[in-house]
Formats: C-alpha cells, sequence, structure tokens
DNA sequence: AACCAGGCTGCGC
DNA sequence: GCGCAGCATGGT
C-alpha cells in the first residue's frame, strides 16, 4: 500500500521559510531549483529513479507533496532525510544567535536574517563541481555556466508542465570531452578540472563516505586538495556546504572579504588579523558566520 | 575600457 | 613555507 501523496516535516524553532526561500531565490539563475507561489519545486535522484516535489510551509511544518515519480515509503523516508539536510533542520540556532549578539556590528543579523537556514548542497560531487564552477568568475556567469553543463549532461523530469533538472552524474561528466566544455565557455584548466574530479568520483577514489570517515578536517581537507584544481578554498567550501562541517571558512573568498570591510570589520581586504580575531570568537560557528556574512552582501 | 569576479597552479626564493 | 605572476573568460 503506498503512502499519501504529501508529508510534513516539523519545523524547528528559529527558522523562517521565508529567509531560505530567499536565499534560494536570490538574485542568480539557479537550474536546479524553482521557487513558484512560495514553494520550492525540486527534482531528486534517488538511485536509478527520480522523483520531484513541492516544498512549501506553514507555521509548523514544511510540506512536501510528490509531483512526479514513484511513492513509497523509502522514497519518503529519504526525501525525509534529504530535505532535513538541505535546510539543515537539526540544528540548533541559539549558540549562534547568542555569539552574533554579544557583536555590536553584526547583532542586526538575529533580527534581519532570523531563521535563515545554511543551505546546502547535499551531493558531495555536485558541491564540488559548483565550487569549482564558481571559482574567480563573478556569480552571474558561473551560474550560465552550470546551467550550459547541467542542461547538456544532466537529465530533467517534467512536473505540472514545469522542467526540473538534476545535476549530471559522475559517470556521465568523466566521459565528457574537455573540448566540449571549452565550448560552453569553461576555460581550460577548469574544464580539465572538472574532468578530473568526475573521473575520481566515477572510480569511487572520491565519495562523501570516504571523506566522512576520515577522522579530521585538516585530514578531509587535505584529500580534496590533493585534487588538480580543489585548492583550500573550493575544498573548504564543499565541506560547509556538503558535510556541513560548522567551523569551514572558505579563507580567501571575495564575498567574505567584502562583507567584513562593508562591516567595518576589516579596514580592507588585507586587513586579514581582523578576520581571524572575529572567527575566533565564533568557534564553532564559523561556517554560519560566514554565510550570513554572503546574506549580508545583497539587499533585501 | 579597465577592473573585477564566492581561486588555482607552479615557480622562485 | 611564503609570495607572486600568469592564467582564462565573461560582467559591470
Amino acid at each position: 500500500m503506498k503512502p499519501p501523496e504529501k508529508f510534513s516535516i516539523p519545523l524547528p524553532k528559529d527558522f523562517s521559510f521565508e529567509e531560505c526561500l530567499w536565499f534560494l531565490n536570490r538574485d542568480y539563475d539557479d537550474c536546479l531549483h524553482m521557487i513558484r507561489n512560495n514553494e520550492v519545486w525540486k527534482a531528486f535522484q534517488i538511485g536509478a529513479e527520480q522523483v520531484a516535489v513541492r516544498i512549501g510551509a506553514d507555521r509548523k511544518n514544511l510540506n512536501i507533496e510528490l509531483i512526479s515519480g514513484n511513492n513509497s515509503s523509502a522514497v519518503q523516508a529519504w526525501l525525509n532525510n534529504t530535505i532535513t539536510e538541505w535546510f539543515d533542520l537539526e540544528r540548533d540556532l541559539s549558540p549562534f544567535y547568542r555569539l552574533l549578539s554579544a557583536d555590536k556590528k553584526l547583532s542586526y543579523m538575529t533580527g534581519a536574517f532570523k531563521g535563515l537556514r545554511l543551505l546546502g548542497i547535499n551531493d558531495l560531487f555536485e558541491a564540488i563541481c559548483w565550487s569549482i564552477i564558481g571559482q574567480q568568475i563573478n556569480l552571474t556567469f558561473a551560474y550560465k555556466l552550470k546551467r550550459r553543463l547541467v542542461e547538456a549532461y544532466g537529465t530533467s523530469l517534467s512536473a505540472e508542465g514545469e522542467k526540473l533538472h538534476i545535476f549530471p552524474g559522475c559517470t556521465v561528466l568523466a566521459a565528457v570531452p574537455v573540448e566540449e566544455l571549452r565550448a560552453m565557455q569553461f576555460s581550460q584548466t577548469k574544464a580539465a578540472y572538472l574532468v578530473g574530479i568526475a573521473g575520481a568520483f566515477a572510480r569511487k577514489e572520491m565519495s562523501k563516505e570516504i571523506l566522512m570517515a576520515l577522522p579530521s578536517f585538516e585530514d578531509r581537507q587535505k584529500a580534496l586538495t590533493a585534487f588538480k584544481g580543489i585548492g583550500v578554498w573550493t575544498a573548504n567550501y564543499a565541506l560547509m556546504k556538503s558535510l556541513r562541517v560548522p567551523d569551514s571558512i572558505p579563507y580567501g573568498d571575495v564575498g567574505l572579504l567584502q562583507a567584513l570591510v562593508a562591516h567595518n570589520i576589516m579596514k580592507d581586504r588585507a586587513d586579514l588579523e581582523k578576520m581571524h580575531r572575529l572567527f575566533r570568537k565564533f568557534r564553532g560557528w564559523e561556517s554560519y558566520l560566514v554565510f550570513y556574512l554572503w546574506r549580508s552582501l545583497s539587499a533585501a
């Protein structure tokens, strides 16, 4: 017997669906989800299956409706876990808000961005690809490149007249000739990085499981930076978005530096000691601090 | 039209 | 280990 097409996930305190939706729908054109009628629409790959959901919220719950794919209790369990992780629902933000409140220049965030969760990229391969795509180019262009990659090599399914894309698998990307990516305006080096790392995932030399089995943050970072194309910024970004490491700082990030200068925390982008001093006050919440600082870069 | 963008590699010291 | 040039390509 099939479970109903809808189910709910109870919300924790300090959660704002509106803030999360704002992030997912900010100024860029992300091809991997869609916002409509105050709901997020997204397709997922579950093993060999594909499903699509519509996620809305009321005061107490996230409400998930399956709009494509076969329903089963296993699929629902998978979706429950995945969406809980995606929205970071199991984290208690109150310690973070206490730290913010204690900081004169940042305390406004506890009100302005209240309930914003660190939206993740659950799939490690996708997170790494995305951070490589985003290296040293503006985000508008980065989202364009991602769209070209996804439309060329990913899959998609239709639900209620909408086409929902799924990021290409590592096996597919591993077989893509670098020249094809060049033609899509990926740089030579970036194209080679992507195909190279896809190969490592396809051969199971790298995976989320492998990374999580490593004992320390440093070990995980090293395992990632061993690949051509993954430096500290990329590794830490992926660890923050995919493994949800709470104290991962994407050092060198221009957005982060911009935000710190804008808040008068650094006098200029070279004033790194001030940055380190700030992060020292946010031990255990560095990733969230970075995410909120990024949030501050965009107007309401 | 110059300067910038959610960096990385390889080299010289 | 640290600093720095060179890179590659569109956006503003």
